[in-house]
DNA sequence: TTGTAAGCGTTATCAC
DNA sequence: GTGATAACGCTTACAA
């Protein structure tokens, strides 16, 4: 007795039960069947293991189970954080995810793209950075932090309320000058919302303080300068920074521990973002958390109602505060 | 003019073009046409803006460019730099890469190994933890660091000779009585060697040592009471540790500065992995590194290659040493 | 309820 | 070289 190498189909199933191809498919696809018949399709599968092919399927249904995950990078904490949420959420769904990484590259972004395409994935969800790549058209589309088209929704944290908060924490601190530092891709995106709502804060309040922003820099120095040029003696004339991100956060807390800068007993520092540092479990700054899990949750809803003709054009989760030893508390 | 919403196929290029769907697949695979057609083919793709649809093409080949990467976490910096590694070197090979992340679930491991199949995908790529998952043989699978099966082939760093190159660095560099420390999985995998290695090169030396070693404990503590009964005032009785990983390399580094202990002062620390710390760039400690680029680049050969009836059941990729401040250069 | 049969968009085998 | 045409494995009217 020989075993066919090739997989058996639902053809080879309704030999086995007796039944026609129409009655297999219909068990499989949750129609139902006669008592009898079922019994017999079951028995059937189980006996040549039978697994419906789905690129069959998917031809015939134009539905593939299968979404596109765009992100820049896997290997920032956020990242990696998100797209293990994504796919734990399209999975709850019963989608796949094909992952791609685009490394801020424009032209990998349109590969990507049309690779969707190609493959006639279901939808994307897509953190990118070229303003200019185009997405079909026919394809629904989830962003999350950055704004594609209008007429596509974007997921992302309440960023601007998150900068409120960071700067009415620290100004609640006792911190009597503020500066706001941020660093990244020159690329509007929601994520600008942090330095807006930070300002408005600190004007709302009648605060001192400073915007130090620095676009598409490849380095820290120019913030390192102004740290040192403003700091005499170990005294820093400021008392106060909240940090675009908690990578940025970091990076400063170890600059100002060179200038003998105490934190948080000289300078207070806030963060964004949240992500559980990996050693320990926890953020590894005082912090404006990202709602992560939930973020790639309702990335995954917008995406798979985008039929919903009223369509969101933008969703912002709710962010919270949390002090984790780079502020007084 | 009414633009039909369903993509055009092959038989919309043919009929626009004025040849039979047969010229046009032999144009669009590569086989030669007359050159009077491929101009009208390419033409009429242009126009329509045609693609190749990879599902009806998946039914009829059996190949699908899809392969599915199946990790416990993406959390894990060496599990993220690995799955960007994986996904670049899939691409360019022509391979998208379906991400599945287990939790370390066997049951969600064995979702996925039903879901590979389903999907027919072309190929694993698999880091798991379930010694009894059971892969469909049909389809071709290369593992990381865990020999699954004796037909399997399995891809992973030199851990032996790396645990070899710890003990004797930690020797070159005057340590008198070393650890060795590691934690994870009970599971046995390729890892263990690590441990291995440096017990081996231990002896050879006629070094003093100890061998800690704690298996699913989810917690450091048994390592940080040794630590703090084998330290009195500041002093430890060991000069050199050997840890797993960089991940507890910089846990224990932590630990030894509570107990006042100075590295590299007191004591030379190396860990395992070498994976760039994402605020500096560099690892974060002295380590032996990964080489992860060549793990997943020859990984995916091995994968694409699986058919090859001689396929190696282990393939070592070097490691190698760098100094990064826990040990004395 | 169930069986039959016509596609879904390709590729591949034929004759021409 | 090229054009018909038969699969590939499935879903889904339509008839029975």
């Amino acid at each position: 007795m020989t075993v066919s190498d090739a997989p058996p189909t639902m053809n080879d199933v309704a030999r086995e039960a007796g039944v026609s191809v129409g009655t297999v498919s219909r068990y499989v696809n949750g129609i139902a069947v006669k008592d009898a018949s079922r019994q017999r399709v079951e028995a059937a599968i189980r006996k040549l293991n039978y697994q419906v092919n789905s690129y069959a399927r998917g031809l015939k249904t134009n539905k593939t189970y299968c979404a596109a995950l765009i992100l820049p990078v896997l290997t920032l904490p956020f990242f990696s954080l998100l797209a293990e949420e994504v796919t734990a959420a399209l999975n709850r769904k019963g989608y796949r995810t094909v992952l791609m990484i685009t490394n801020y590259d424009p032209e990998a972004e349109r590969t990507c793209v049309s690779m969707v395409r190609q493959n006639k994935m279901d939808g994307i969800i897509a953190l990118t950075y070229n303003p200019r790549t185009e997405f079909d058209p026919t394809i629904p589309l989830v962003s999350i932090d950055r704004r594609c088209e209008a007429s596509r929704t974007c997921v992302s944290s309440d960023n601007y309320r998150g900068g409120e908060m960071a700067a009415e924490r620290l100004l609640a601190l006792g911190c009597k000058k503020l500066l706001f530092l941020r660093i990244g891709s020159d690329v509007s995106s929601e994520v600008d919302k942090r330095g807006i709502g930070f300002e408005t804060a600190c004007k709302t309040a009648g605060a001192d303080y400073e915007m130090l922003i620095l676009s598409d820099s490849e380095t820290n120095e120019p913030f390192y300068r102004y740290l040192r040029e403003h700091t005499a003696d170990g005294v820093p004339d400021f008392d106060g920074i909240f940090c675009n991100t908690d990578r940025l956060a970091l990076q400063i807390q170890r600059k100002l521990a060179e200038l003998g800068v105490r934190v948080p007993e000289d300078v207070q520092l806030i963060g964004f973002d949240g992500v559980p540092d990996y050693l320990t479990g926890a953020p590894a700054c005082s912090t404006i958390v990202q709602p992560v899990a939930q973020l790639a949750e309702t990335a995954v809803n917008a995406l798979l109602n985008a039929d919903a003709d009223a369509a969101p054009s933008l969703i912002c989760l709710p962010v919270h505060f949390e002090a984790h030893g780079t502020t007084r508390e």
